[in-house]
RNA sequence: GCGGGAAUAGCUCAGUGGUAGAGCCUCACGUUGCCAACGUGAUUGUCGCGGGUUCAAGUCCCGUUUCCCGCUCCA
């Protein structure tokens, strides 16, 4: 019965989420992605891509890199990982980059301040806030937290707002017992949780020599500023785009590629002058989910999610991002961001160096603004990956076909001879070897056509070749369509072109 | 981080304390002439890891790691 149970819930979650258990399988058995360390258990949120995934990574990268820096107004660059810890002092992220956490003295378990408030119910809160007014009457703290109390929000926000205000934020949590182990008054002070991953210069491991794993790449953009635009004499409004690993150390991984400690960012950082701001936003905004459009996602899987102005960030004066609808929910693939001058003028305070361009027009020094486009290729990578997947009942077979962009697929033809003699693997062969300086090709001879067929359905292969008993006499071979599975004749000679031009 | 579930061959999974299995995949040979055909044969496992209980553990207990789901988080 229990048993019964388990497996009836076991089967409703398996099918909400069996499109990404689907794929995650398909991706490991046809080399994808592996999860990394695998034979040490796994590490986790961390991925490892395979053969075909490698390839599909890398055609991603180079379609936006194409996109992005083919054109007149835009410089490429590839900053170092590790760059200067007063980097991300300037940026924010040293002190921003973080959750408050606390640990149970007794038990050991650590908790989000935020979250323990959450596995708090509104009754027991009033207690604890009732009992703790009862210890620090008469003191400030005391005025301090009826104010927070006469304030027009929801219990659970007042209790929030205690319970992050550092300065009673310890009292309060002398009232409160561990979620875990029951125990009472055991936390230890909030403190900080930074989520950039810290390594040393050198061999000394001190506070002095802590350098940071990016978290971004954008600021390794900024910093570089002036060092491209005097290099390539570039005049606003102009961007420097940078294809990288960045770092993260997240509480919680989740969802397969999307949300990893270490993932890959393809960024561009487009410097305008401030009035300018809006107009190219707004440009940018557009061209970006053109751009995966273009590449074959499906446009109503794909939608804007703009932020309120009341939770943006820091340094944003407009954001907004590119969502998919993973199987799991809309998800951002993209960022773009109206920085503004923050960054730049940032970076001139805490490096004491001007970061200012100068207008020959205007004859002024100025501070541009910066539209920043951040995708994460990992993300994309996902997103490209589930949005080809597909099941279709062919002749009462399951045919799974992942429908690449022929501009994304990791092997662009296989080229097989129909059977395995009469000359045909000869004439298959200088196909394939005619073929392959110019494109990923992949040669087979074993089992039957169409299952040769359906393994480049799977693997998302547009155009198989097959050398037949007419090519011996005509020198025509056909090409089958991975989608439509048609099939049509083209003389050899005429092949190569034939196909590149499919993938222009 | 909390709560729930899962982990057995490359993949999907069966196996309720007594010899570790099936289908698919892969490989070889034969056959085959355009959509996962057929025949014969072969490879593949420290049953996630570490302890414990037991004469005996894939199976029971404890711990742990990883994955999935929900909450949470995502400056």
């Amino acid at each position: 019965m229990k048993k019964q149970r388990r497996c009836i819930i076991a089967k409703q979650k398996n099918q909400r989420n069996e499109i990404v258990e689907k794929v995650v399988s398909l991706a490991k058995r046809r080399g994808f992605v592996f999860q990394s360390s695998e034979i040490y258990g796994g590490l986790n949120g961390c991925w490892d891509y395979g053969p075909l995934g490698v390839e599909l990574l890398k055609n991603i990268k180079e379609e936006w890199w194409k996109f992005m820096t083919y054109r007149e107004d835009v410089e490429g660059q590839d900053a170092s990982i590790l760059m200067h810890p007063r980097v991300w002092e300037a940026s924010g992220h040293v002190e921003n980059f973080t959750d408050p956490m606390v640990d149970c003295k007794q038990c050991k378990s650590r908790f989000r301040l935020d979250v323990l408030g959450e596995a708090i119910n509104d009754a027991k809160k009033e207690k604890i806030i009732a009992s703790f007014i009862e210890e620090v009457k008469g003191s400030e703290k005391e005025s301090l937290v009826m104010s927070i109390i006469a304030l027009d929000i929801p219990l659970n926000e007042k209790f929030e707002k205690i319970l992050e205000n550092s300065k009673v934020s310890f009292d309060l949590l002398a009232h409160i017992s561990c979620p875990n182990c029951g125990t009472n008054n055991s936390f230890t002070e909030p403190r900080k949780f930074n989520l950039m991953f810290k390594t040393f210069v050198g061999p000394v491991e001190s506070e002095d020599n802590i350098v940071y794993l990016r978290p971004e790449t954008a600021q390794g953009i900024f910093v570089n500023f002036l060092n491209v635009q005097v290099a390539s004499r570039q005049k606003l409004p102009f961007g420097i785009a940078q294809i990288g690993k960045a770092f993260r150390n997240e509480i919680n991984t989740k969802n397969f590629l999307f949300r990893t400690r270490e993932f890959e960012q393809m960024e561009m950082q487009y410097f305008v002058k401030p009035e300018d701001d809006v107009k190219f936003y707004k440009y940018w905004k557009e061209a970006r989910i053109e751009w995966f459009k273009s590449l074959g996602m499906s446009p109503d899987k794909l939608r804007f999610h703009d932020h309120p102005k009341e939770k943006l960030a820091h340094y944003a004066k407009d954001a907004t991002d590119i969502e998919y609808l993973f199987p799991f929910g809309w998800g951002e693939i993209e960022g773009i961001h109206n920085r503004t001058d923050f960054d730049l003028s940032r970076h001139e305070e805490y490096s004491g160096k001007s970061m200012k361009y100068f207008d020959e027009e205007t004859r002024e020094k100025i501070t541009p603004y910066i539209i920043e486009t951040s995708a994460g290729a990992s993300r994309s990578f996902m997103a490209f990956l589930i949005d080809a997947y597909e099941e279709e009942e062919v002749n009462d077979e399951t045919r799974v076909v992942l429908r690449f962009h022929p501009r994304l697929a990791p092997i662009k033809a296989a080229i097989f001879p129909l059977v395995n003699r009469d000359g045909m693997p000869e004439t298959a062969r200088k196909i394939e070897a005619d073929l392959r300086p110019f494109m990923r090709v992949f040669y087979d001879s074993k089992g039957a056509i169409g299952r040769r067929y359906r393994r480049q359905d799977e693997a998302g292969t547009p155009y198989c070749i097959t050398v037949d008993t007419q090519t011996l006499s005509d020198n025509t071979v056909t090409v089958r369509e991975r989608d439509s599975m048609e099939q049509y004749r083209i003389e050899i000679d005429k092949l190569l072109m034939h196909l590149l031009e499919k993938f222009r």
